[in-house]
DNA sequence: AGCCAAACGTA
DNA sequence: CGTACGTTTGGCTG
């Protein structure tokens, strides 16, 4: 029999290719009217369709999983035991499935006691014997093993189910040096963590390819185990045990008795009927079509609208220049009124290409600097026209820098993915592309003889661009357009500009302060290391562990991954109970060996300018504050007088006379004030003076003068723990009193600020039911955690839950500010100029004939910019530099 | 070179 | 067993 009429059998590991597209595709983009998730359920039918397509299958059977246990758990009953609860949104996919397959008269197989790769591993077998082309598809790399002449692995690649790779023998010998039957004795030796298998520690894929190479199986190389020098001989030596138990796991049962036989696994016609009816159960439309046309069947009406069988490929690009530019704008203009794709390719900050894009056409041009004939695209980036981008920050810098205006910010593609899940799924455009359009960019292969001309260019990404702006407003609810339109927009702008400002930061200073610490730090380590007789590297944490626990024979610590903890927090404890003076010198050599790597970092980072330009990551955290990157300046030292001379170093710009402060004052408890309408803390925020004197009196029943600054401080702690999920143990271990004594300040100051805890419950049970919690202006975040079985995941998600409209609305409330404070400088053509912001503070250059009416500006907008039901105060500060302008 | 965990700075 | 971040370091893997 010629290899060409040998029968085609295909075997999928259900379990596994469910799961791999349950994370490939968005849960929130495949769910029924009735709240079921179908995304597994989609992304292996899909697959199925291609594989059928392409492999043209004459058999073919899915294996199921019965459940996490089989014999091997029984042996070993660690075995998969760190594979975490199940996410909610997978279960009760797999049953859909296999009634999707039973309809289409596709046979499922499980086994009682197995997993479904002994079915893939038996069916394989029997395949073989019986001349069948065998294709296993699974995403367990255990099935490599199964590999040969007549079986070939579809494996999945990375996080998707669309890409399979295809390993043949040579496909595994190249990938892995080795022939298949050889990859159990590798994965022994190695391990597989997310099986809970350890192997061999410090021996990776490379040591055990390497040493089977030259001892040629495992048990050959754990005979001359003594041969094998250093660490990682002794490491072999040691826990050889887990190689030959973890080789005896992953031995793939080839006999099973299953219930089967390969001829009835021939490929049957499906249901018709059958197949409408669970798909319409699942509220799969495109994929009907698709399953019904690959099967022959005639499609009805309902197939029209979707037979886009291919994805849709961007149009070629156009290089037009002067007139022809101009009236291809201006057409371009005409018939898409909501706006036209822009994507502009930098290279180090400045622009080397700019593409536009309709939905069916699109423009690419090169950008060489003072060019004549780019005219129109000039005018029609500076003006109002709507344009559509996607990460439209770096790109606003960059052709500001180019003396470039850009105009009509309509809509950015990152930051509506990001107010969508601000968790942060999708990384990049064409993550974002194949996530809400289900299409794969084209991307320039570096091998392409003659690489085409679209790919990657600036005019192609303009077109995914402008394509997804439909599926993403789709997706968002009114409230998070309206953040997107009025607050994130703006602030993108307002971040542009600040970044492009900079911030003076004094070398001089900088580099002094360094050199200071380095000495200090170094006499401190001298000494350190004469207390206990040796030289050890005080920045390992692990050696450190050696010199405390054994050498000087200290108490062990608080548990960490890697043995016990030496922060801060231990080593004070143990200072405390086993005084020494190392523990001393240590933590001293720890500040000042810190403050040096804060100091040398800014200083590395001021450019030519003398000025330090940060990055604020607008899509940078899950409740809506900014984050900033090189370097982050939102974690300047301040609390000691040592880190207050880095905040010195912050200098009022040349040219500017005075630097100026403005920060909210507890506007997060301001915030819960409002939030809850707690008259008590309501009325504490109206009467003006210090809150937790106020609280403090009412929670000890004294006056306001007699609260002692110990009864103070505990209810500040209480005060701000709230908004964070603090819990009576938590409150007990930060003030350092006893359990009891932090439930009982909890009661006491439920008792006079109930409605701050009716809130805080209220906004963790809304958002059970919604599945989200929501800002004072709309900003959502989600919260599918909230639903776990999983104790931990629970507990942690009410916590963020809790927090989320808290610290989200001061966020919104920032960036409000910040929109109006830049938008009135540039009304008044004020000099002065935003530089900083560090979450609840800004930093402005100030001319002096200035000043009064920027301090009157910022405290109106940043008072102004939420009405609640208590005052937002504002306090300002002026000097020359941070420190000094510091109040 | 790339990854992780620990540690620690801020609001 | 309080939220939200970013950076550096050591120590491991390759």
């Amino acid at each position: 029999m010629s290899d060409i009429e040998k029968p085609t059998l295909l075997v999928i590991d259900g379990h596994s290719l469910a799961f791999r597209a349950f994370y490939a595709l968005p849960v929130d983009s495949f769910q029924t009217r009735d709240g079921q998730h179908t995304n597994a359920i989609h992304g292996f039918i899909s697959m199925l369709l291609n594989l059928l397509k392409n492999e043209k299958p004459t058999h073919i059977a899915v294996a199921f999983d019965i459940s996490r246990f089989s014999f091997r758990t029984r042996e070993y009953p660690d075995y998969k035991g760190t594979r975490g609860e199940t996410p909610v949104e997978f279960i009760g996919q797999i049953p859909l499935l296999q009634e999707a397959l039973a309809a289409m008269n596709i046979v499922t197989i499980t086994k009682e006691d197995f997993e479904a790769d002994d079915i893939l591993a038996t069916l394989a077998a029997q395949g073989t014997t019986q001349a069948y082309h065998v294709k296993v598809v699974s995403g367990d790399r255990d099935t490599i093993q199964l590999v040969n002449d007549d079986v070939t692995l579809l494996y999945p690649s990375r996080q998707g189910v669309t890409d399979l790779t295809r390993y043949d023998p040579p496909k595994v010998f190249e990938r892995y040096g080795i022939e298949p039957h050889q990859y159990p004795e590798i994965a022994a030796l190695v391990g597989e963590t997310s099986d809970n298998l350890p192997g061999i520690p410090k021996v990776g894929e490379k040591t055990a390819v390497k040493w089977l190479l030259k001892y040629g199986s495992l048990d050959e190389i754990l005979a001359h185990a003594d041969e094998i020098t250093g660490k990682v001989g002794e490491s072999l030596r040691e826990h050889q045990e887990n190689a030959v138990r973890n080789r005896k796991l992953n031995r793939l049962v080839t006999d099973l008795d299953l219930p089967v036989s390969l001829d009835q696994l021939a490929k049957q016609p499906l249901d018709e009927q059958s197949v409408r009816d669970i798909f319409a159960r699942l509220e799969f439309r495109t994929l009907l079509d698709r399953v019904l046309k690959l099967e022959g069947v005639v499609s009805d009406g309902s197939a029209e609208a979707a037979v886009i069988e291919a994805q849709p490929t961007a149009p070629t690009a156009q290089h037009l220049l002067d007139e022809e530019l101009g009236a291809w704008l201006a057409r371009a203009e005409k018939a898409n009124p909501d706006g036209l794709g822009l994507m502009v390719h930098t290279v180090d900050g400045v622009p080397v290409s700019i593409g536009v894009a309709t939905p069916s056409e699109s423009v690419l041009l090169e950008w060489i600097p003072e060019r004549a004939d780019y005219a129109p695209l000039e005018a029609w980036l500076a003006s109002e026209a709507p344009k559509v981008l996607y990460g439209a920050k770096p790109q606003l810098k960059a052709l500001t820098r180019a003396g470039l205006a850009l105009g009509g910010l309509a809509f950015d593609a990152e930051l509506a993915a990001y107010l969508l899940k601000p968790g942060g799924a999708e990384k990049g455009l064409a993550d974002l592309v194949a996530r809400r359009l289900g299409e794969t960019m084209p991307v320039t292969d570096p091998n392409q003889l003659v690489p085409s001309e679209d790919s990657g260019s600036a005019a192609t990404d303009a077109w995914y661009v402008l394509r997804l702006v439909e599926p993403l407003t789709e997706a968002l609810d009114e409230g998070s357009i309206r953040v997107l339109r009025e607050i994130e927009l703006p602030t993108l702008r307002v971040l542009a500009a600040m970044e492009l400002r900079g911030v003076a930061v004094n070398h001089t200073q900088l580099s002094e302060l360094s050199a200071q610490l380095l000495e200090r730090s170094n006499t401190l380590a001298a000494s350190a290391f004469a207390e206990i007789g040796r030289e050890v590297n005080l920045g390992s944490p692990k050696q450190l562990q050696e010199v405390l626990f054994d050498q000087l024979g200290m108490p062990k610590t608080r548990a960490n991954k890697t043995g016990y903890s030496t922060d801060a927090g231990a080593l004070a404890d143990l200072q405390a109970s086993n005084p020494h003076p190392f523990l001393d010198l240590l933590l001293q050599h720890r500040d000042a060996s810190k403050l040096r790597q804060i100091v040398e970092t800014l200083d590395k980072t001021i450019r030519p300018d003398g000025r330090i330009h940060t990055s604020y990551v607008q899509t940078g955290t899950s409740t809506g504050r900014l984050s900033s990157t090189d370097p982050n300046l939102q974690n300047i030292p301040v609390r000691t007088e040592e880190g207050r001379r880095i905040r010195q170093a912050f200098e009022v710009g040349e040219g500017y006379d005075t630097l100026l402060t403005a920060d909210y004052s507890q506007i997060e408890m301001r915030i819960m004030a409002h939030l809850s309408g707690d008259p008590g803390l309501i009325e504490a925020f109206q009467a003006g003076e210090d809150l937790h004197r106020f609280v403090g009196s009412r929670i000890f029943g004294v006056d306001p003068q007699d609260v002692t600054s110990a009864m103070r401080s505990k209810v500040k702690a209480m005060s701000y723990g709230l908004a964070y999920g603090l819990s009576a143990f938590g409150l007990s271990k930060q003030l350092r009193i006893d359990q009891s004594e932090a439930k009982q300040l909890m009661t006491d100051y439920f008792a006079r600020f109930g409605a701050v805890r009716d809130y805080l419950r209220n906004v963790v049970e809304q958002a059970k039911v919604d599945g989200y919690t929501t800002t004072i202006y709309g900003r959502r975040r989600p919260f599918p955690e909230l639903k776990s079985p999983n104790r931990v995941l629970r507990d942690n998600a009410e916590r963020a839950a809790l927090n989320a409209p808290i610290q989200g609305s001061a966020a919104d409330i920032m960036k409000i500010a910040m929109i109006r404070i830049e938008d009135e400088f540039a009304e008044r053509g004020l000099r002065s100029r935003m530089l900083m912001q560090v979450h609840d503070e800004l930093i402005f250059d100030v001319m002096d004939d200035e000043w009064d009416d920027v301090e009157s500006i910022v405290r109106t907008h940043m008072a102004g910019a939420a009405d609640l039901a208590v005052p937002l105060d504002v306090q300002v500060g002026r000097g020359a530099n941070w420190n000094d302008a510091a109040h």
